[in-house]
DNA sequence: ATTTTGTATTGACACTGTCAAGATAAATTT
DNA sequence: AAATTTATCTTGACAGTGTCAATACAAAAT
């Protein structure tokens, strides 16, 4: 018979626990305060255990903005097809809600997913799915002013929600402002300027 | 006669110059590079001679951001006044190619200015630039939707020109976009949004 | 059963922000 | 003018960080 919670040498799932881990701390912490040596001890290991899963605390930190986005591209997804017999401009608003939802749920995942890569790399996995949450809007946008205007139009959108949810997520919005019912006004007014381009 | 260039006990400017200092690392180095000893380094100071000017890097980074934050106001304004024998629409145009012209010249005292409150101090000189600018854009949109609708429009305005600039500056827009001429067709359509509103 | 391989620990290095104690010079008071 | 106070800067320390090298350990392969 094993012994039952004597903690053995080797952990076995290091890898998955440190990611595991590290998402929580990104929640729970200021992200300066997610360390590499904060989350191994998270994960009940000793500070230089990581080294061997992921070289640095960037290399950590990508994986985990790359796993983040697979589960952005999929609730853009979801929520397409949710609304895949409404008109393409309310999908376009089902999927924008979605966006907002996602980047409130995840902040910090979100900021690493979208900032700038110096604090974690950019595996090759996280520009494709990148690149995937793009096509998608573009999709979406294409299905209101033909493929010929989609790209400007998916700039538009993308820059508009991306930016109030940095806005919301940085809490730089006026007091004045609840988010949550000007976006529906905010998506009617881009809407309007997708359809006046076609 | 004062020895010329020896440099006395007592610096004489070293706030002044710890600011200039700060912003200067802030252009040459990674963000993250950006320490308290290495902007003392760089005014030529001894490690904890900052204490007596600022607390903590926090405060010196809050009063960088804050004199961006005086530098932003001023532009805008600028555009504003110079466009102000244009019709509304095409003001608001001037001011946002302003706008994303200072965060593309300023990006890291930008990202100071606008992102999240964890590496800087909210100072209140700082709290009151962002409200001002906040009401120059309101100022802007109103005369093209009228007071009444002024908030919700000028926060699509915001977003989308903070969201291009951030996704801009964090290298995030797909390689097949040239930000430059798609400003023009997105502010095209904003307005065009804008003035189906009304 | 022995070797090899992969995994985790310990200890070290240079770096960070911040604090406390001292040195220095300028400003103020006497 | 001399003495004292005040503001500024330096030095040294502490706990924390990321990363590397050397070492212990256990599982897998021979």
């Amino acid at each position: 018979m094993p012994s039952l919670d004597k903690k053995p040498y080797h952990h076995g799932e290091l890898r998955e626990a440190l990611l595991v881990a590290g998402e929580a701390a990104l929640g729970d912490l200021s992200p300066e305060n997610v360390s590499l040596r904060e989350i191994a001890r998270r994960a009940g290991v000793s500070h230089a255990a990581p080294k061997h899963h992921f070289q640095t605390l960037g290399e950590l930190l990508g994986e985990i903005a790359a796993r983040g986005f697979d589960r952005f591209v999929e609730t853009l997804q979801t929520a397409a097809n949710g609304g895949a017999n409404q008109s393409a401009a309310a999908r376009l608003q089902t999927m924008s809600r979605a966006y907002l939802r996602f980047a409130e749920l995840n902040p910090a995942v979100y900021g690493l997913m979208f900032g700038k890569r110096e604090r974690c790399v950019t595996t090759p996995n996280l520009a494709k799915a990148s690149l995937a949450a793009w096509s998608q809007l573009e999709t979406a946008v294409a299905a209101i002013v033909g493929p010929q205007k989609a790209i400007n139009g998916a700039l538009l959108v993308w820059s508009s929600v991306h930016g109030m949810a940095q806005l919301r997520i940085d809490r730089k919005l006026p007091p004045h402002i609840d988010p949550q019912s000007s976006l529906e006004a905010v998506m009617r007014m881009i809407v309007a300027g997708l359809q006046a381009e076609t």
